[in-house]
This record gives C-alpha cells, structure tokens and sequence, in this order.
DNA sequence: GTCTATATGAAGATAGAC
DNA sequence: GTCTATCTTCATATAGAC
C-alpha cells in the first residue's frame, strides 16, 4: 500500500521481514528483488537499507532466527522419559513446530546456497544441534534394547526428512487434522526403528 | 573452454543441457545467467538460442526428461512378485536411481516454482505416476494382511520423502556403500508398513 | 526514516555479418 | 551455427534533500 513520507521505523522493520520471509519463500531467493520488497512493504526501495545492510544478511537473519526459534521452542518443552516417551515427544512437536511456520522451513531448507560459507556454519550449527537431540533418543532406546536401528545418524536423517516431507502436502482444513496427521507419522517412526 | 567460430551442433546441443543442469543444481535457476552457461559450454550467449527458444524451456526440458528417464527405467526393471518383495525392489531402485542423478533430482524438487502452471501440470503428472506404484504396492500388501498402514496415500509421501534424503548427504566413496545405504533404509521402509 | 535521483552493472533476448 | 553488437529492462546499492 502506498505510504507518504515520514517515520515509521517502530513497525516498518518487522514489515520488511515479513515480506522477505513471504517472497523469498514463494520465488525464492534469487528472484526476489529489493524494489518487490518495498513494493509490499509500502515504501521506496531506498528505505529498505535503514533495516539491513544488504539483501544477503536480510536472508541471513530470517534463517538464523528461524533456528534459534526452534531451539528454544524445544528447549521449553522438552521431557524427560523412556527413549520412547521422548521420541514421540520429538516427533509430534517437529511437526507441529513446522507445521505452522511453513515459509521458514522452506528458506532454512532452499536457500542454504545463498549463505557465505560462515553463515552456513552457523545455520548448520544450529540445525546439527536439533538433530542431535533425536540421535541422543535413538541411542538411549538402542543402548537398553527399546531399540533396533543400524544406524542411528542415518536414522536421525531419515526421520527428519521424512517428517520434513508433512510441510510439502499438508494444509489446514485439508482432509486431515494436524493430530491425526501426528498419529500416522508418529506410528510409522515408532514401527520403524522398533526392536 | 574459448572456443573459435564454426560449427559444431551435434556436440553443443547435449553441452548446453548439461552446462545449465549442473550451474541450475549448484546456484539454483534464478541466479544463474544465460552467460554463466554459455561461458561454461565455450560460446557466446547468443549461441544458446539455437538451442532452446528461452532459459525457462531449458529448465522444463530437463525437468520433463528427468521424470521420463524415471518413468522408463523403472518400467524397465519392475518384477512382479508379493507386496513385501515389490516394496523392497521398489525401494532399492529408487535409491539407486536418485544417487545416480543428485543433479536432476535435486533440480526436480527445487525448481517446480520456476515452471508456468502448464509446464508444473506435465512434470506433477509424471511424478505423481511414478508414486502411485508405491501406493498401489501399499494398498496390496493391506488388501492381504501384510502391511498395517492407516494412510497409504501419506505413506507413500512419507516413504518419498525419506528416499529422497539419501541424496542430502550420501556420497560415493563415504562412509557407507550404497547397499548398505540401500539395506539400512529398506529396513526402516520395511518396519514401518508391518503388520 | 523516507524520499527522489542516480551510479553502475548485468540480465534476457534479438539482429545481422560471416 | 556462431560471432559481435545492441536493445531494453531491471538489478543492488548509495547520495543528499526533507
């Protein structure tokens, strides 16, 4: 919307994420220019560099953001219990978490390659200390017998992309409810790496 | 490599498709220029269009003749066989297949935004080809009491999608071989839709 | 903090010579 | 079939007025 001259930096910044977030995840990256940005924010172009030095740490930031966000939404409701107790903890948040932020999943997934190698270190950082808490739950329910994985670092990958794979088909109000959702996949985990 | 003036469409054609598969797979397809390509074949960009009318029908091309190329192989090595033995060929090529082509997979999956809605129709439509044999395979083994799936129709995304992973992180010469990539997850699949 | 204006470069695609 | 040259548009980013 058209927006005349004058100050409005309290809302403007968080504006400008949003419409980032928005268009980065439906043309992506590349295709996404500054001028589409301010276009849906309501200002010149111009005014987006008072909020982000360069295109590149816009992106940077929403990635990073994203992770921390879903560190710490784990980090508050993660429980203690048996490997199977917290491994269906584990797997009915991850879809929940990420079913409710789908464009940024879609960026912290898609655009890895626009990253400099030091903001993909710690992109990679965080994400790798997610799935860690997964590979610790397979080990513990291998380690007393709960357990039959092979591998459990490939157990970890194939568990995550296959609940990653919930954000590509699921909507609300579609033919499923998020709960029942949970249930399928969270029997198809448990079966899988069953002893 | 510079190249002099002259003729020479019997090499460049296959050249072109195979300079924008790898730069679409590595930078993502909009940020590659018709000049990167061009660069990377040794002519110049207005040599390109001798061989594609624009940048968008390359991308569709190779898109369209990845799926084809699924199509037909697998056509080619189906076997008949009981619900758990299809589901193990089914799953054992499929990895294959897709760790033979990270360049092509990964472009079919990342790149559907880039397509116009005719071209997205015609790539959907061979793909949803290729998973409907898994579902069927699932319907099969409920029909006769071997698999226990509430969903098939999401067990089939699910199983997709954790295939799929293999090509985030297998490489050849790794830790693990592929037959034993192809034996670890087949029996995460296999688990998974037991009765 | 936002505007207008602009510097600077690169994009997709085409024309016409060889 | 490929080249050089070019048309036209758009990109990121900055400068300076208000």
């Amino acid at each position: 919307m058209a927006r005349t001259a004058g100050s409005h930096s309290d809302i403007t910044g968080p504006r400008v994420r949003e419409a980032a977030l928005s268009l980065f995840a439906r043309h992506g990256f590349a295709a996404v220019s500054m001028r589409q940005i301010a276009r849906e924010v309501g200002v010149q172009a111009g005014a987006l560099y008072n909020y982000t030095p360069d295109k590149q740490s816009l992106l940077f930031d929403l990635m990073r953001t994203h992770m921390e966000d879903l560190l710490d939404a784990r980090a508050a409701v993660a429980q203690a219990g048996t490997a199977l107790e917290r491994l269906e903890d584990f797997t009915r948040f991850h879809i929940r978490f990420h079913s409710e932020r789908p464009d940024e999943v879609f960026i912290a997934y898609m655009e890895l390659r626009n990253l400099t190698p030091e903001e993909f270190a710690v992109v990679e950082t965080l994400r790798r200390r997610y799935e860690d808490e997964l590979e610790d739950i397979l080990n513990e329910g291998v380690a007393c017998g709960d357990f039959a994985v092979p591998d459990t670092k490939i157990a970890t990958l194939a568990m995550i992309a296959m609940l990653n794979g919930v954000n590509t088909w699921f909507r609300e109000g579609g033919r499923l409810s998020l709960d029942e959702v949970e249930r399928i996949y969270w029997d198809m985990v448990r079966k899988a790496v069953a002893a």
